[in-house]
DNA sequence: GCCGTTTTCGGCCCGACTGTTTTCAGTCG
């Protein structure tokens, strides 16, 4: 899959024009890179099958960013991004990483000082050359460093279920103060990863939740600190940012501040053309404020419906809220049961029956302890001999215990020939048989997907589990023909998995969305290898609403009854 | 460079904070 390569060639190429000053030009790149890698399709199918034509239906991409795309996808290389790579000093436009330096000021250290690079620029820091120059400080200069203190440390994206509980615990402390805080921007669209913490209050006295807000005990140092807004670095290096505004404002600021900045920016430009004016304080025609208090109230005000923060990402929900079309999203308390989780037969840490008494809590109807199969040696697979035991132990605990029922089931490995490593008359004894790949990730597209497409053709399979196998800052996902496997998936009545292990989160939301097009199913799993993992599935059915899932789509909102039909295909 | 129920040319979201210099540019979200 070419589409992050591309991407990244388009963001290079807008911040270097970006140095160069040139107008509007950065900003369409990087619109079409967003566009390009978040698609679900691989571009260079498209482009094999629709050519440039097919390229210009990405929002975003005109005639000539699709002949960029062509370009590369020929030649491996595009021409005008060689000829500006050239035109200034590589690892200038690092400087842009740097937090407080933009095109303007990085240009102006370039040529007064010669700096190329962040190694450069900490030198002339330190040496307080910087300070010297006109417009350029002791502040500037002192913000630079710091700047690259942050930069050190890397902005990098951090997992949704790391962020959440911080952003939780600073709602809690600013609550003692605020009428209201909610957490926003891409937290509250459950993105997989994110890179701050978006905090809203409601306050008419903002000064004091701000002052709370930069006092926190894990504030490492303050960035901003105004009258309606604030933002900080947390010692874990994490920037958390917070805006205060009235309650009249709310709806409107939580609006600004959920995003996407795409969405965003769509939605102001409808504004426009009905003569209104949106921003954080509210929708205005002139002077007067016409919606703002809630959310609903804006987005009716433009004539949408009301588009959940899930949805969020100009992928097509505002033209789906013009026409009321929007789904209605599965929810947390949709789900019946859990269908992948493990026991201490294999490498979870609870007992069978530990699992289903945490699954009742959660009034589940039922769960299904799915542990390894025989070739998983490192995480203790089950052998045949083993399997069987569990098999009477899942009957012991039915027996024992009332409103839970406990499916036997068992995360089985996909051989490297798309083989199963238990027979066919192991898992005809089973509940629910999970297919996953566990090794031999790389493999060239048509392989691998042969080989996937091989193992949800047995009868026995219901769920395709962690369908990608990517895992952040571990693997990438593997390169699947995923319209072939969604086709597959249809055909043979398979779900794939939205597996909510927080460093999965596979399949990842535009491939759902795909599926659900499709009419494929979708089972949201937490893989849980401890009672306490179960809460996981709040993150998966993040997933599952970005791709704009219905409750009929997720075959764990079954009933019991339901499912039970379901599984006999 | 993209895009079009006010446009195929002329627009391109809106506002806060900071640092510098006295009214604003640059940066950020």
């Amino acid at each position: 899959m070419k589409n992050p390569e591309i991407a990244s060639i388009f963001f290079k190429m807008a911040d270097i024009l970006e140095m160069q000053n040139v107008q509007w030009k950065p900003v369409a790149y990087r619109k079409a890179a967003r566009a390009i890698g978040e698609l679900s399709e691989d571009v260079e199918e498209i482009y094999k099958k629709g050519g440039l034509k097919a390229l210009k239906e990405i929002p975003g991409v005109g005639i000539n960013i699709a002949n960029k795309i062509a370009e590369f996808i020929e030649n491996g290389k595009v021409r005008e991004y060689e000829k500006l790579k050239k035109s200034i000093p590589a690892g200038l436009s690092s400087l842009l990483e740097v937090p407080g330096l933009g095109p303007k000021k990085a240009m102006l250290l370039y040529k007064k000082l010669k700096i190329k690079n962040v190694q450069d620029l900490e030198k002339a820091a330190l040496e307080h050359r910087i300070s010297k120059l006109p417009l350029f400080r002791e502040k500037t200069e002192e913000n630079i460093l710091k700047g690259l203190d942050i930069y050190k440390k890397g902005r990098e994206r951090v997992l949704l279920a790391y962020a959440m509980p911080i952003a939780e615990e600073i709602k809690t402390a600013l609550e003692k103060k605020a009428e209201r805080v909610e957490i926003a921007g891409s937290l509250r669209r459950m993105r997989d990863t994110v890179k701050d913490i978006d905090i809203l209050a409601v306050s008419s006295k903002p000064l004091e939740v701000i002052q709370i807000f930069v006092s926190l005990p894990f504030v490492k140092s303050v960035i901003a600190k105004g009258e309606t807004k604030s933002s900080v670095l947390l010692s874990n290096s994490m920037q958390a940012d917070l805006r205060v505004v009235p309650l009249k404002s709310f709806g409107a600021a939580m609006q600004y501040f959920t995003g996407s900045k795409d969405h965003n920016i769509e939605l102001r430009k409808i504004a426009i053309a009905k003569g209104l004016k949106l921003s954080e304080y509210g929708l205005f025609r002139k002077e007067r404020q016409v919606a703002g208090k809630t959310e609903e109230e804006v987005y009716n005000a433009l004539g949408l419906s009301y588009i959940e923060p899930e949805l969020r990402e100009n992928t097509g929900e505002i033209e789906a809220a013009l026409k009321g079309k929007l789904p209605l999203l599965v929810s947390v308390a949709d789900i019946k049961g859990d269908l992948h989780c493990h026991s201490a037969y294999s490498d979870g840490d609870n007992t069978i029956e530990e699992m289903a008494l945490a699954a009742k809590k959660r009034g589940y109807e039922y769960i299904c302890i799915s542990d390894h199969s025989k070739s998983e040696h490192i995480a203790n697979g089950l052998s045949e001999q083993m399997l069987f035991k569990k098999i009477e132990e899942v009957k012991r605990v039915n027996k024992k215990l009332k409103g839970i029922r406990v499916l036997c089931g068992s995360e089985v490995n996909i051989l490297e020939d798309g083989s199963l490593d238990y027979s066919d008359e192991i898992l005809k004894k089973l509940d629910v048989v999970v297919a996953s790949v566990h090794s031999k990730f790389r493999m060239p597209k048509e392989e691998i997907t042969a080989r996937l497409v091989k193992a949800i053709s047995n009868p026995y399979v219901h769920i395709l589990g962690h369908p990608t196998s990517r895992h952040f800052g571990k693997r990438e996902e593997m390169g699947i023909d995923m319209e072939a496997l969604m086709n597959a998936a249809k055909k043979y009545n398979v779900a794939l998995e939205i597996n909510s292990a927080p460093a999965r989160m596979d399949l990842r939301d535009a491939y759902v969305k795909k599926a659900v097009e499709k009419g494929v199913k979708i089972s949201v799993n937490t893989d849980a290898h401890s009672t306490d993992e179960l809460k996981f599935m709040e993150y998966g059915i993040g997933v599952a609403r970005r791709g704009w899932c219905s409750k009929n789509d997720v075959i764990n909102t079954y009933s019991l009854k339901e499912f039970m039909k379901f599984l006999k295909k």
